[in-house]
DNA sequence: CGCAAAAAGTGGTCTGACCAGTTAGCTATT
DNA sequence: AATAGCTAACTGGTCAGACCACTTTTTGCG
């Protein structure tokens, strides 16, 4: 037994595809073959293709248009945190869950700002404090999603994109006047490499909850 | 036309499937109604059942036998880590991002470890503390297996074990003798409650990577 | 050249069939 | 009566084809 146990044909498309993805260097927002070209190609047939194109579309991994075609994901699976959610998560304890952990990605992109120089001195927070202060309008998460950015870790994005979907079920409206006073104090502490001001700047903000 | 938007029938199968779930109390490990079954029962066609379950199959939930039926996975989804990692880690910096995000729950659990009197207290402290004084075989993700589960946070810990399974390629062999003593202090650091010194011994330990 | 109609392409759904394992019930033998 | 073995029913796995709904492209008319 050498070579594979031909499992699932499902699976077996789910690899073969992430094979052509990666072969054809195709990116993000590209479209893939259509479902009957890659029965053909894939030497199997449409009911297969399908399973495993829905399965990734449930993973948010592609996205499927109606008429239009499939496309390989730019950003990813909100699904994916309703589903495992409502399945893993059933005890009372995981919105709370949630919400810390998402809390604690925030924060360690905070850190990772504040300690490297050059991660703080990005215009990014120029542009947000003078809107701050121009009274403009500016969604909360507006700021955290640009911090969790820049601080540069693509999976910890992507785990913060799918738990902040998910707790937008009460969806938080805009930054209040008194809140402002504390981002400002975020933003500066993050210029200047304060961390313990910045993670208490962040406390203040978030309400301490 | 008053019902509902009526999306992607595939979709609404793993909805209903979820609240059959939950409305007939299926436990981890039973049996699931056959896909016949579901189709007649949810008013749809084999297919959608299909890729439904396919999809709740590839995100470790359930679990299915051919010839046997289908069954309420017990415990969930390393496929997923795989899954999700070869599809959108396929950059170089994957690896590092996976290992600095599981460092980031190993910290924050270690945090909340420390200013909670009552966690940092737990008897498993000193039996660690013990194992390592007296030279007991120990493996480094033992303890901090350990401390990820006493922080609290399910939805953390369900992370960070996917994380851990993913960085396990590399496995990480036993505690040298060298590592012993930050980890000493790490455990009584902790005990004491003392943030900054847990945090410093734990980079120590983990080899300031 | 512009625009609308037609055609081709694509995903969404359903039906029916057959294969390949598993399970359970029922003989037939001891 | 108990049990071993076999068959039939059940279940998931795969395939083929059809039709619909929607989008994109092509075509052809003004």
């Amino acid at each position: 037994m050498e070579q594979k146990p031909a499992k699932k044909m499902f699976l077996q498309v789910v690899k073969q595809l992430r094979e052509l993805i990666v072969d054809q260097r195709i990116q993000p927002g590209d479209k893939l073959p259509s479902e009957r070209v890659l029965c053909e190609k894939l030497n199997t047939s449409r009911s297969s293709v399908r399973e495993a194109l829905r399965s990734l579309e449930l993973l948010g991994l592609i996205e499927s248009r109606h008429g239009g075609g499939t496309f390989l994901a730019d950003v990813g699976g909100h699904q994916l945190v309703e589903i495992l959610s409502s399945f893993i998560l059933r005890e009372e304890k995981s919105q709370e869950d949630v919400h810390a952990t998402r809390e604690m990605h925030e924060k360690e992109a905070i850190r990772i700002i504040c300690a490297d120089q050059e991660l703080r001195s990005l215009p990014i927070w120029d542009s947000l404090f003078a809107q701050i202060e121009l009274q403009q309008e500016i969604k909360r998460d507006a700021i955290l999603r640009e911090c969790v950015i820049a601080a540069g870790n693509r999976l910890s994005l992507k785990i913060w994109i799918q738990l902040h979907a998910y707790s937008m079920t009460a969806l938080r409206e805009r930054v209040t006047v008194s809140e402002k006073q504390a981002l400002q104090i975020l933003i500066k502490s993050m210029q200047m490499g304060y961390i313990e001001e910045a993670i208490e700047a962040y406390n203040e903000w978030m309400g301490q909850i």
